[in-house]
RNA sequence: GCUGGCGUAGCUCAGCCGGUAGAGCACCUCCUUGGUAAGGAGGAGGUCGUGGGUUCAAGUCCCAUCGCCAGCUCCA
């Protein structure tokens, strides 16, 4: 008999032999039907498992999030079996799971077109509809070696020879047999609803170096609800595209006669670059930043200095020559707020030294990376460099942290992943120094009291770091702050900084960098996809759009218009020859906040009627009580 | 950079098996002065990304190149 301890750590006995789904069986109908595969002793099993001796058994059921991957597992196989059939002598490399979905890398004879894509989504709902069962076989892994090289299937042979185990096993379902740990669904028709999403190419194994393969994406789902809910979510996140709103919105453009990855912020966004940079420096100043400007370009002597002409020059752009002089395009601001900080002798009374700068920086990116304002070659960091003495490193990071943590909430962010990278193998500067700055960092978290991953040896070279991720209003995640030790510039190889200490000797201080957004343009596409284009009102390029009904109302909306941008709000008016609800619709359409209407009747009350870009009707009111109304949403930052 | 797809009016897109370019919106003019998501009429606007080639004839087919998109690789 077996004796099986299910995870409410209930005992059943069971003749040896039995296999998973009989067990399943009886304990009850319902879990039979569910059941994808098992959990024994904590190793996945397909349902054919027989059971024997003392057993720990959980049994994963449809309703477990993670049967979808053992579901799209199988997908990938069926999909696999349907290129087989369709286009034979395609070599197959892997197959796995992913979120949302699964993909599966092979080497065809031609790459995939969208039509292939339409067959082989119909080969595979096929499949579906043949019900094949999957079955488990056993190889040793020489014999297996022999199989897949007899069927010419080399990415497998070249798996295989790397592995070590003495025995592998093959999944087939109908004439498909392919190499895989398992565990499967029970049959092809245990699939619900899958489908083939695209093609593209893919290293095999990642590495460029290595062959480009074809990756067919595919997804699977135990309901079409959940592929509806799955493609809902997808058309959500299109609808939000930065690029398409950017379009929409008139925030920004690129131009191929400019070059691609240079951004062009339109009227409309930069006003709210620039209400997002006159914050900024609000509250760096209020800290005790002192803002610095350096320039554009600069000899390459400087890059020599700080090592970024060798250890950086894939992403700089190549010299210009100036009076026989060879010069760079920044891709860094770090080196000129160095030759600040040395253009002077300071005191450990001084420190820390806080220089920031809206830098914009220029980096070759490949073009194949380039990604809207997401991923651009010519970007502006929220920098500031942090020259601080040993004694007070501890509570300067303190403050960094805080501030990047309330910099974010400012925009809503609140839910954030947080990284603390520390010392890789290879690496320079002092093991003192490396763990008074990681103890800094790991301290500035735990006294923020918030959840973060150490991420062991995956600082840079020059210092440990804190890498700080926003998650967005859809869920997907963001790389924006980061506070990074830099023990390279300041020492003596380099740029030799020193402060002079209560002793009166020369020290050499911490130097911290660090950006709160990253950079401009990301953090601005980042946002435009958060709030769906329909920025708060302290952010809105227009706060408020006053639309006079005809032209006897023009006079009147500009009186409007006028005091209220002369206390400080964005207005416009629309004058134009239109019909209001056609003008309504366009401000709603540009997410203006509020509309504000007025005829003959607000003329002679000397109100305005104020509508939400929602659609909701505030009524009519006084423009004092309007604008009570914006400055309560600019504090609240709706 | 690599693989595949796509580049037609300012924008969104039609344009069949090659026969000489079309819609809606936007723009301009006129009419209309209209109360909460598109009032009406007319007009202008394109060497079909660029450069070659095939052909009697190329937006359409071929090659190259640039750009964009989906990924791979890489990153603020």
């Amino acid at each position: 008999m077996a004796k099986i301890t299910l995870p409410d750590k209930s005992v059943r006995e069971v003749p040896d032999g039995t296999t998973v789904r009989q067990f399943a069986e009886s304990i009850g109908k319902r879990l039979a039907k569910d059941a994808v595969i098992a959990e024994v002793d904590g190793q996945p099993v397909d349902l054919f498992f027989p059971l024997a001796g003392d057993r720990s058994v959980r049994i994963i059921t449809r309703q477990m999030p993670e049967s979808l991957d053992h579901l799209r597992h199988s997908c990938a196989h069926i999909m696999a079996q349907a290129v087989q059939r369709l286009y034979p002598g395609t070599r197959l490399a892997i197959g796995p799971p992913i979120e949302d979905g699964f993909y599966y890398d092979m080497d065809p004879e031609r790459p995939f077109t969208p039509e292939d894509i339409e067959k082989i989504d119909a080969e595979m709902q096929k499949i579906v509809a043949q019900n094949f069962p999957f079955s488990r076989s056993e190889l040793r892994r020489s014999e297996a070696i022999e199989r897949m090289k007899a069927e010419k299937q080399t990415y497998k042979v070249e798996m295989l020879e790397e592995w070590t185990d003495e025995t592998v096993s093959f999944y087939t379902q109908g004439e498909f047999t392919d190499l895989c740990r398992g565990p499967h669904v029970a049959a092809t028709g245990a699939v619900p609803v899958v489908k083939v999403l695209r093609a593209t190419g893919a290293y095999w194994r990642g590495d460029e170096k290595n062959r480009m393969l074809q990756r067919l994406y595919g997804t699977a789902w135990w309901s079409k609800e959940d592929l509806d809910l799955y493609v809902s979510r997808q058309e959500e996140a299109k609808k939000r595209d930065h690029r398409k709103l950017g379009k929409e919105l008139d925030l920004f453009s690129v131009h191929d006669e400019i070059g691609s990855g240079l951004i062009h912020w339109h009227p409309r966004g930069s006003m709210i670059r620039h209400v997002i940079e006159e914050e900024w420096k609000k509250e760096h100043v209020k800290r005790g930043y002192l803002m610095v400007d350096t320039p554009h370009i600069a000899s390459e002597e400087i890059y020599r200095i700080s090592g970024h002409l060798e250890a950086y020059k894939d992403l700089m752009y190549g010299a210009m020559m100036i009076e026989e002089r060879p010069f760079r395009v920044k891709p860094m601001n770090c080196p000129g707020h160095i030759m600040i900080y040395k253009s002077h002798l300071h005191s450990y009374r001084e420190l820390p030294m806080r220089l920031a700068e809206l830098g914009t920086v220029y980096r070759f990116e490949k073009s194949g990376v380039l990604h809207g304002l997401l991923r651009v070659r010519g970007f502006t960091i929220d920098d500031a460099h942090i020259f601080v003495s040993p004694q007070s490193v501890e509570k300067e990071i303190v403050d960094v942290f805080r501030f990047a943590v309330e910099w974010l909430a400012k925009f809503g962010f609140k839910d954030l992943s947080i990284y603390l990278s520390t010392r890789p193998e290879k690496s320079v500067g002092a093991s003192e120094d490396w763990e008074r700055t990681e103890h800094a960092l790991r301290n500035a978290l735990s006294s923020a009291g918030v959840k973060f991953e150490v991420d062991e040896g995956g600082g840079a070279f020059y210092g440990p770091k804190i890498d700080v991720k926003v998650r967005d209003s859809l869920g997907r995640e963001w790389q924006c702050s980061t506070v990074q030790f830099d023990f390279n510039l300041p020492s003596s190889q380099r740029f030799d900084l020193s402060y002079v200490s209560e002793d009166g000797g020369r020290k050499q201080p911490y130097m911290v960098h660090r950006a709160l957004m990253g950079s401009l343009e990301r953090f601005f596409g980042v946002l435009i996809e958060h709030y769906g284009g329909a920025f708060p009102v302290w952010l809105a390029a227009t706060q408020a759009t006053v639309i006079p009904i005809a032209d006897a109302h023009i006079g009147y909306a500009g009186q409007v218009a006028e005091g209220l941008r002369l206390r400080g709000f964005r207005v416009d008016v629309d004058a134009r020859n239109e019909r209001t609800g056609h003008k309504i619709r366009e401000a709603t359409l540009l997410k203006t906040p509020y509309m504000l209407v007025v005829g003959e009747k607000e003329v002679a009350a000397k109100q305005v009627a104020v509508r939400e870009r929602s659609g909701k009707d505030l009524g009519v009111m006084n423009v004092d009580r309007f604008e009570q109304l914006l400055a309560e949403d600019i504090a609240a930052r709706r």
